[in-house]
DNA sequence: TTACAAACCGTAACGATTACGATATGATAC
DNA sequence: GTATCATATCGTAATCGTTACGGTTTGTAA
């Protein structure tokens, strides 16, 4: 997903465009990985001094239940970063810089197959540590 | 892991015996599942009227740092288990009661193949919904 | 039984997040 | 273009889980 897709598909359920939200949107697509909302708040401090925790958490939360943006949680914060629709799949993080790859590797055919009596609501499968380039820093 | 365990455990890395750390380890004994610090609490003050939060986050750390407690973060709460230390594992976690269920299948080996030049330090793999028991409720 | 470090209490502070009344601003209709 | 109105935003206070601290109590070992 890039900006110009998330802004069509929040107008088409009827959200106004603003341009803090286009802001968020791009902040997004450039981080390529994921961010805290308090990185979120320093990058706009630039551009919209003195924005709101409201607006900010606002547009998190909406951005994430309409499926622009995916969640997952890291040493107690939230972090967020731009969903990828396309197909199924796990992300290594790294721990520095916040940078994903995606692994395609997904156990949960099997592990059904051990949970019969269960009912399955989700899964997370996520690998932590060092990117390349963030070994020697 | 069990209580007398995890008591031998900590005399020989010389920490004190007390009985609201007795007390704290037998609740998770009997919990077998996930449990937070307000759970916690409210157990103990049963016991133990106006127990102090520095008394319960102290020893959820230190239980956490030698190994008798596992912990995951769940909907921004940290959730705490008695570590079953035998052999690497999984969980599948119960939404409702907290309860787990041990999944045998992990697929880092095949996963590290794919991170050659990543410095892997983590993983988490968990499953969530509701166990047989909580469906109906 | 004394001595002392470790454990604990009561409470304040902290950091991330949520909430709210008042104001401003996109979007739509005219 | 302008009026209208729901939505978005602001400024700030409140909340919640957790951490921290000075003073007191208590296991433990000599």
């Amino acid at each position: 997903m890039n900006t110009s897709e998330a802004i069509e598909l929040l107008k088409k359920k009827g959200y106004k465009t603003t341009g803090k939200r286009k802001d968020i949107l791009t902040y997004f697509e450039e981080a390529d990985g994921y961010r805290t909302a308090k990185d979120l708040i320093q990058h706009l401090e630039e551009t919209h001094k003195g924005i709101s925790f409201d607006t900010i958490y606002r547009n998190l939360h909406l951005y994430n239940e309409v499926g622009i943006l995916e969640t997952t949680e890291l040493n107690g914060e939230k972090h967020f970063r731009m969903n990828c629709t396309h197909h199924h799949h796990h992300h290594f993080i790294c721990k520095d810089c916040g940078k994903t790859k995606e692994i395609e590797i997904c156990p949960m055919d099997e592990v059904k197959q051990t949970l019969a009596n269960y009912e399955i609501e989700g899964h997370k499968f996520e690998i932590y540590g060092l990117c390349p380039g963030c070994q020697h820093a």
